[in-house]
DNA sequence: CTTTCATATGAGCAACTGTTCATATGTATT
DNA sequence: AATACATATGAACAGTTGCTCATATGAAAG
């Protein structure tokens, strides 16, 4: 038997109904890694710009008057996030958007802040 | 005369569309803080458990075996960014969301990362 | 007024983040 | 093969973050 916590706070149907709702620890730490992509201006000014057009990675630099390192470095982590694609044409590689929570999910943020 | 960008990767057309929707630098900065929030696996918990009931400040912590101190602090962020209210009732201080917002932008996040 | 319980807050520290700089990889052209 | 262009990547550095510990504030009870 686990040693189990005193719960003198709360009461015990309650303590149930948040063990049922609470997603697992890697869902959490997945959750968090995603909204963390999204807590960064330039990243979101990237996704932005993906919203009007797909683009290659020096014209994200030059729309956003940025090094073209950080712009790959950013890039890469909306890639690791899943939050965009690419393909190569070429030397140059075209990013785009993988999916519409994005959009969903910035909506709701700027919901949110326009209160 | 402001000195104009050149441009050489991206069509002039795609440039104003770009500048058209893209918010300005208080809304980014504004979103950027407000995704941060979500960015952290301890306040999410404490989201979800208000999701339950408005829960006091000791209670969160016994729920979520942390310091009293750890999820003050927290707490303060979730304020801050007005994702949460509270209210006062003797030495108690009770917490609860303060919008739908907050379960919108979790919900629209676990459907991403559950592809 | 002193004690007790609930909460907030500031300093400090280890871990993490975003940019820059230098350099590497990869593709097409000559 | 050599060059040029587009992109990626690693190291380094300053700035930020989340927790702990100690302490402060605030309200009720004795």
């Amino acid at each position: 038997m686990e040693p189990q916590p005193a719960y003198n706070h709360v009461h015990q149907e309650t303590v149930q109904r948040v063990n049922e709702i609470m997603p697992g620890e890697e869902e959490l730490f997945d959750l968090a890694e995603l909204f963390k992509v999204f807590g960064d201006s330039t990243r979101i000014r990237i996704l932005y710009v993906l919203f009007e057009s797909d683009m290659c990675v020096c014209g994200i630099a030059e729309l956003l008057g940025m090094t073209q390192s950080a712009i790959s470095h950013q890039l890469a982590v909306l890639k690791k996030a899943k939050l965009v694609r690419y393909r190569r044409e070429g030397k140059t590689i075209f990013y785009s958007l993988s999916d519409d929570h994005v959009r969903t999910i910035l909506d709701q943020g700027m919901e949110h802040i326009e209160e």
